[in-house]
DNA sequence: CCCTCAAAAGATATTCATATCTTTTGAGGG
DNA sequence: CCCTCAAAAGATATGAATATCTTTTGAGGG
């Protein structure tokens, strides 16, 4: 007798909860490290980014196109050139880069799937389901590149493994 | 001069935020509607279901494969058959119905996307961010099919636009 | 003025989540 | 015992998110 009587099956499961997705994880964290590389009188390219947020290096430089071009950074070409903060003392909040690469939606939206959900017609979580969405929007507003370079400067939190040069 | 200097760039923006896949979504109404249909004595199929939670017909009988695999619910084929709770009291939260349908480590990874990340080398969101996971986290544990189901039996809550018949 | 460097842009590849279609299995009724 | 009904299983399709590669553009140095 097989150890197991139930049908093969090796279907993955489905979704992968995300909150945010690369695309943001890697702008928040190349956004870091370019204002602390900025602070420090550095203008850094998408190659030692990527090494140093830990991402992939083609897809980093993609992502950094999106984020230049949406005006959050610029950028300058050729020798010498890389990405840098026109104004870096200037807040930029993480929900200001979500806008950048998440849809528009994101914090509005039915966590029970259903197209019209409001305090009139709820959802059976709706309520509940509401206090958490809006405390993650409200943790995204408060949250800003520069309050993390702080935290990192401050040696209270880390990019990565590794040290900041 | 046209009106706009900027280059054409027609891309799509990136990731779109979901707490709960569509697999999850789907998963939770449909159980919430089955539960209710039971408990009116009936043993709903998957098409009726679809129908009533607004879902994809052919992969919500996927997902509904899915979950009864994973024992949540039992389902009979043939004349009379459907989908049905072999226990409908006994409490099925929605953590539960998450561990079949989302990847395992939804609740514990670091929102910064940090391959390592906790109290002693935290990333720079660790400490907030980690307050709005568990707060879902817990929300999801507390939250049940029945708990849903007799929201919705109170006229408190609705599944879809329709009322359930 | 040319040469090099680095980002921008464009094209393509891969994987996963979502969705649909077809064939098989099994339960019950006549 | 056969026939039908409904779920299970298997195969395939589509779109989005992620990733990589190649070509073009533009800035600066020699």
């Amino acid at each position: 007798m097989a150890p197991s009587q139930c049908q093969k099956n090796n279907k993955r499961n489905y979704h992968t909860i995300t909150m945010l997705g690369k695309t943001t994880e890697y702008s928040i964290r190349a956004l870091v490290y370019i204002y602390l590389q900025n602070k420090a009188g550095a203008r850094p390219g998408f190659k030692e980014i990527a090494k140093n947020i830990d991402s992939p290096e083609e897809f980093t430089g993609k992502v950094l196109q999106l984020i230049a071009r949406a005006g959050l950074i610029s950028s300058l070409k050729g020798r010498g050139g890389g990405f840098f903060f026109d104004d870096p003392e200037k807040p930029l909040s993480l929900v200001k880069v979500m806008e950048v690469t998440e849809t528009h939606d994101f914090f509005h939206k039915c966590g029970f799937g259903l197209k019209s959900c409001d305090a009139d017609n709820p959802c059976p979580m709706h309520d509940e389901y509401a206090v958490v969405r809006d405390s993650f929007f409200e943790l995204m507003k408060k949250l800003t590149i520069q309050s993390l370079a702080t935290k990192i400067n401050q040696n209270k939190a880390v990019l990565n493994r590794l040290e900041i040069v």
